[in-house]
DNA sequence: ACCATGACGTTTC
DNA sequence: CGAAACGCCATGG
C-alpha cells in the first residue's frame, strides 16, 4: 500500500486521471504517464492500477488498455470476461481482447485535459 | 544499497 | 505472430 500522506505521488495522479475518463472512452497507460510527465513509467501506471484493487473509489480500470489497445489487464479483474463487457457495455467493440478503433476511441489525457 | 517484481513499450530475432 | 531481451522506475523485502 502506497503512502497515504503522498497525494500527489504517481498512484494517485494516475487514479485520478482514470476516474477522468469519459464513458465510451478509452486510453493507454503509457498516454497516462506521458501526462503526468513520466512516459518512461507506463509500468507505474499499472502498478497504480493493481493497486486500486485496495480502495472504494470507482476506478474504470477496464478504459484503460496498453499502446495496441491490447486488454493486457483483463486477467486481474474478476472475471477475465468482465473487462470486456464492461468495454461492450459502453459500445467499444473488442475482439480478441483488442479494442476496434482504438485510434477513433482513444482518449488523449494530454488534450482532453489541455496541459 | 541490492535484488525482485510488475495491468508497459520498443526493438530484435 | 510469438518470445525474449532491454529499458524504465516506484515499491517492498
Amino acid at each position: 500500500m502506497p503512502k497515504p500522506n503522498t497525494n500527489n505521488d504517481f498512484f494517485t495522479q494516475v487514479l485520478e486521471v482514470v476516474k477522468l475518463i469519459p464513458k465510451g472512452r478509452i486510453t493507454s497507460y503509457g498516454a497516462i504517464a506521458a501526462y503526468l510527465g513520466a512516459k518512461r513509467s507506463s509500468r507505474m501506471v499499472g502498478w497504480a492500477l493493481n493497486k486500486s484493487h485496495n480502495l472504494t473509489e470507482k476506478i474504470p480500470a477496464h478504459r484503460v488498455v496498453n499502446r495496441n489497445g491490447l486488454l493486457t489487464g483483463k486477467a486481474h479483474f474478476s472475471s477475465i470476461d468482465e473487462m470486456q463487457n464492461r468495454l461492450e457495455n459502453e459500445n467499444i467493440t473488442v475482439v480478441d481482447n483488442q479494442v476496434q478503433h482504438f485510434q477513433e476511441l482513444f482518449w488523449d489525457p494530454s488534450k482532453a485535459l489541455a496541459l
